[in-house]
DNA sequence: GAATCTTGTCATAAC
DNA sequence: GAGTTATGACAAGAT
């Protein structure tokens, strides 16, 4: 009997090894190796906080360059995470090492709960012939004193390894207990657990890599034992799981969603201490879990970032590692610059750069006359802007067109632009909404907000002119880059009036303003072109983007209606196929049926002479073979010919 | 340096 | 008739 339990346990132990192999090392290699965030990556599931992509790491750090959205690199990324996506969803195929880690982990609960497991057996285990990291693996997964140590070694941190109804190790209280501070425990605590979990299990995992820290069980597992090898087969077995699996569904809601962590849950298949394999028997997992994951997910995202919790970012998904402490908040700089893009035009300038006035009443108009007209309204035009013309939504959109692709919206993205480099503080009152719903449905680009402003006064000239230049770049060159020509322009020909005003406001105001303020003649003509030509800059915009739009609506158009002439033509085929078998069906029926007739001397028909012909009265009638149903058919159709013909 | 793309501008028709 | 919009065409700069 002894021989018997001990070639079982060394059985069930080997098994549950080599399983482990299979399913789990993957898993182990991710707690070795937390920090190796692309393992991480390769082994995380399909959880939607892991299909993050980095991009700002390979933009940023890809050899200190930023790297094209085109380039190779992210493209080989991106087919290699899609690959891995396709496999993910192929199936998990460690169920099988899941139930298997839950069997022994089983046995091993039940010992402690009874008397222990004996020395023998843990000896067994743990000087097993894994190497150390199966032994790890094993160990964080399997084994009893393993799981017994975690949960004495960390009382406080509650039944994290082990769940609670999966090994038993804790008492009843002390389970109701911590789940009833669990469930009131804010997202961060449960992000803080998760984080507390991973250090425990790798102290279990360096505990059971020194013997001399190893408690082993004292307590016997014979009765145990007694009880399992009574079992007759393995539908007795599987009646055990079944009926501890049912014991443990009540706990697996709170297993998963307090103890264990994301990258417990999602990502360690094995189900470290047989939580996964909980999942894998209770799959109809319920929304609330998932729900739990993903914002113990986010609570982890969002608790982790202080530099204490390195050990938790091991745990955390590989996006949030990276956005966190690999690249220096890159994920947040995207925040952080439309924060700070929209701090920057809320506040505008109040100032008018004195020194590009200087400099630009140096210039003679006439000169500036010569120049091409660019009234500059577009961010990304050819004025040789930071932001190049292919960081733009569309390749061929002008920047000018609203995030919504509403097109051009008077001066949209002209507000941002201008507001953003300090030329004007209008959109402190802008409504981006407005303005692009005034694209489609309403032609009239102007903006009310634009006018509500008063131009500020000229403190030198008495007249009034617009904030101008940059707070954050005091280049004289970069202003003057920046500005348009017609900037440029007006400025020379002392237009106290902005390009934006002079295009946005409405023709009353602006007839208003050619009239009231005693413009010369050349300066009502440079009004004049400037609103025409900042109005048909937009107008071309926006014909452009339809232009586009009309395009990719119509190749969108082409490519459904190929594949619904390609469905159509399988639907056609099969249609064909079916009407031909249905045909050789109606033949042989036929011929079995005349078979079965007989003339008028009594005599069975031969079915290779006569047929049978359905009327179009729904008359059956048997007729010879000479006389088949083509060519009645064709027989009708000359008939209606020759009546047509008659006729 | 040619090819291509993007963008501004002009001319013109239509509203 | 003036203003605006839409669009083709052209040119210049960028890629």
């Amino acid at each position: 009997m002894q021989i018997a339990k001990k070639y079982l346990s060394e059985g069930l132990i080997q098994l549950t090894i080599l399983l482990s192999l299979i399913g789990v090392r993957v898993d182990i290699d991710s707690y070795l190796s937390g920090y190796y965030t692309p393992l991480i990556e390769i082994n995380l599931g399909p959880s939607s906080a892991y299909t993050q992509t980095p991009f700002h790491n390979l933009r940023d750090n890809l050899d200190g360059y930023s790297v094209h959205p085109k380039c190779p690199e992210l493209e080989y990324f991106f087919a290699s995470r899609r690959l891995l996506d396709e496999v993910r969803t192929l199936g998990s195929p460690r169920f099988p090492t899941q139930l298997n880690a839950w069997l022994v982990h089983q046995v091993s609960a039940t010992d402690k709960a009874d008397c222990g497991p004996s020395t023998s057996n843990n000896t067994d285990t743990s000087s097993g012939v894994q190497n150390p990291g199966d032994e790890a693996r094993d160990e964080r997964e399997h084994l009893p004193e393993r799981g017994q140590e975690v949960c004495q070694t960390s009382p406080d941190l509650g039944p994290r390894p082990c769940s609670p109804g999966a090994c038993g190790f804790l008492k009843k209280e002390e389970d109701v207990k911590v789940k009833e501070e669990e469930d009131t425990a804010p997202l961060t605590q449960l992000a803080h657990s998760s984080t507390l979990e991973q250090e425990s299990l790798l102290e279990g995992i360096t505990a059971l890599s020194d013997p001399a820290r190893q408690h082993p069980p004292t307590i016997d597992i014979e009765q145990h034992w007694s009880n399992l090898l009574s079992l007759t087969d393995l539908d007795d077995l599987d009646s055990l799981v079944t009926e501890r699996l049912s014991d443990l569904d009540s706990d697996i809601s709170s297993a998963i969603s307090q103890d264990v962590s994301l990258h417990d849950a999602m990502v360690t298949s094995a189900g470290v201490f047989g939580v996964a394999s909980e999942r894998a028997e209770s799959r109809p997992v319920t929304q609330q879990q998932r729900t739990l994951f993903r914002l113990e997910s986010t609570g982890s995202t969002q608790s982790d970032a202080s530099p204490g919790m390195a050990m938790g970012l091991a745990a955390l998904p590989f996006a949030s590692v990276c956005n966190l402490t690999g690249n220096g908040n890159s994920a947040l700089s995207g925040c952080l610059d439309e924060a700070v893009f929209d701090q920057i035009n809320q506040l505008g300038l109040e100032g008018l750069d004195t020194q590009l006035m200087g400099s630009l009443e140096g210039i003679d108009p006439q000169v500036l006359e010569d120049l091409d007209s660019d009234s500059g309204l577009s961010l990304e035009s050819s004025s040789g802007g930071p932001v190049s013309p292919g960081s733009s939504e569309m390749s061929s959109s002008s920047s000018s067109y609203c995030e919504d692709e509403c097109g051009a919206t008077g001066y949209s993205s002209e507000v941002d632009s201008v507001a953003s480099k300090g030329i004007i503080d209008y959109d402190t009152t802008w409504s981006p909404v407005d303005l692009s719903e005034s694209v489609w449905h309403d032609h009239s680009y102007s903006s009310p907000a634009f006018f509500n402003q008063p131009p500020v006064t000229f403190p030198h000239k008495g007249i009034k002119e617009e904030p101008l230049s940059d707070v954050e770049d005091d280049e004289p060159r970069f202003h003057d880059r920046e500005m348009s020509r017609d900037e440029m322009r007006a400025r020379s020909m002392c237009i106290p009036f902005s390009v934006l005003q002079i295009v946005n406001m409405p023709v009353e105001e602006f007839l208003e303003v050619l009239d009231s303020h005693g413009f010369t003649t050349d300066q009502v003509t440079l009004l004049r072109d400037i609103r025409r030509r900042g109005k048909n800059k937009l107008a071309a915009q926006n014909c452009r983007k339809r232009k586009l739009d009309a395009i990719t609506g119509l190749q969108e158009e082409v490519e459904m209606l190929h594949a619904q002439r390609n469905k159509l033509l399988r639907e056609k085929q099969l249609t064909a196929k079916t009407m031909g078998a249905v045909g050789q069906q109606i033949k042989q029926l036929t011929r079995d049926l005349v078979a079965r007739l007989r003339d008028d001397s009594g005599r069975p028909l031969n079915p290779e002479r006569f047929t049978l012909q359905c009327g179009a009265n729904g008359r059956v009638v048997v007729q010879p073979v000479r006389r088949p149903a083509v060519s009645t058919t064709t027989g009708n159709k000359t008939d209606k010919r020759k009546k047509e013909k008659k006729q």
